[in-house]
DNA sequence: GGCATATTGAACCAAACAGTTAAAACGCGC
DNA sequence: GCGCGTTTTAACTGTTTGGTTCAATATGCC
């Protein structure tokens, strides 16, 4: 209930007997940064690794609330997948919402590491974007995961997220990419003025989040997949092609652009693959 | 567990002691596909009033279901919010997962309804396609309720939605409507050929979804508010463009386009407001 | 008036579940 | 070689929860 509270820090432990788990480990080093958290845990038989059996209930916990989402994932079948216990999954995370912030903030953290992969302006503008477009489809793509937790926040008013001060800071770095190719295509006047950067990251983030989060609907309701190959690469053609036509001054003054869309899109950029 | 047995019909009813309750409504009269369920139970004290206590359990069941997912929902929490006992919920339900189908399949028939408001070809191709992509942003802003039980049905994997076949046949004449108007334009050469309905109907459900879908954790992680009016308006302006845009065969020799989107935005076009 | 359909209410149940307890070992750094 | 942080095990607690039972009653239709 409290978990805010708990996490916060060691303030007040005045009630609630703070047994001695309070040692969190709240502040440690960023796993890595790595999106696919597969059981690992390791060496078989080696006692006394910390940073690994964070990893390794990190890891279950990710598999649980993506499949379940919060409500419906079971603690218990979470220490089931793990390598250790229930007992350590309180012992590092305090509780139930605890483990589930963390795996948030893991997931968080995925993006905003992707997100720092994008090209150093060595393209043109135009290219950039189609660039940028491909890229963001791709990794909503080959992260159902991510796509799914977010999906699991918004139902719950992302009001975890709001908790989270973890998040709240290194997300502007997409909104500056975004900016700075704008910003260079409206100079050349390759763009048309008066358009908004984060009105920009939504525009490509919607149909490339929603391709995944209502995959499922959508197949039942028009008997089409979403996620076959071919719908898949036709999609992203066209998430890249509608951004380009919006933001173009006069997409007819620009021949090449069904080979720009094609260059962005074909040399499949993989960010880790699902 | 077995809900779609249950449900199915009264066949083999060997194992599970079928109880009486078995006089499941399923194949009941569309509840006048009104999509704002208000707690209404209409006069105080009528006894015997079967549609009537079904009403007024979807619409608790709706507002619980809505609020806190399939497995956040409490059974109890629903009998509360009922002018009538949980009795009557098993009564007439079967179980939780039949009293969420239920509600599943009348927010569909909601989208329904709603579909076949729209013009029947009065306006010209262009205006005409303008103006479905204004009216679908607008059910969805105007049905949060809606856009949550599909992100939850999603989360679930679509498992109900499969069961449904209340669901899977009525789904096309949203399809219909866009392939007219698709036709009518491709003929008079105002659209550009080889686009695909159900992909147009994509490119503009998945940015009216995410607005509402995504409202939570975009407002946290960006500070932005999609709900307020100014965003929202300017929004729907913006999806409405998007969508001419990527489907005129040249947006340019088109020059009252503006004016197009302003007419296809202005009206405020109401439905079932929430 | 009788029979099928509704309705009510409250107690009850068994399973599921988040979270705890206690005690004992293990390992690493100092 | 001592002590602290870590790890293991398994049973246990208290509550929540989906679902049921029982018993009685009301209602409407024929």
């Amino acid at each position: 209930m409290v978990a805010a509270g708990i996490i916060a820090c060691d303030e007040t432990m005045t009630k609630k007997t703070m047994t001695t788990e309070m040692a969190r480990k709240r502040a440690s080093p960023p796993p890595s940064g790595d999106r696919q958290p597969k059981a690992e845990a390791s060496r078989p038989r080696q006692r006394r690794n910390p940073e690994g059996v964070r990893k390794d209930i990190l890891a279950a916990a990710w598999e649980e609330f993506v499949e379940k989402g919060l409500s419906g994932a079971r603690v218990d079948e979470i220490a089931a997948r793990t390598a250790t216990s229930k007992r350590m999954i309180y012992y590092y995370f305090g509780d139930k919402e605890g483990l589930y912030l963390a795996v948030l903030e893991e997931a968080y953290r995925g993006v905003r590491a992707a997100e720092r992969l994008i090209d150093p302006d060595v393209l043109g503008p135009v290219e950039a974007m189609a660039r940028l477009a491909a890229v963001t489809f791709d990794y909503h793509a080959q992260n159902p995961g991510f796509v799914r937790l977010v999906m699991i926040e918004n139902i719950h008013h992302a009001r975890h997220l709001a908790q989270s001060r973890a998040i709240g800071s290194l997300n502007l770095s997409a909104l500056a990419t975004i900016q700075s190719i704008y910003d260079r295509g409206l100079a050349q006047g390759l763009f048309r003025p008066g358009l908004d950067a984060l009105d920009l990251h939504i525009s490509i983030s919607a149909p490339s989040f929603y391709n995944v989060s209502n995959r499922a609907s959508i197949r039942q309701v028009f008997r089409h997949d979403m996620g076959s190959p071919e719908a898949m690469t036709a999609r992203r053609r066209r998430v890249v092609e509608s951004i380009l036509r919006f933001m173009l001054a006069d997409p007819a003054r620009l021949p090449g652009l069904p080979d720009i869309i094609d260059r962005a899109c074909s040399p499949v950029p993989e960010s880790t693959p699902a």
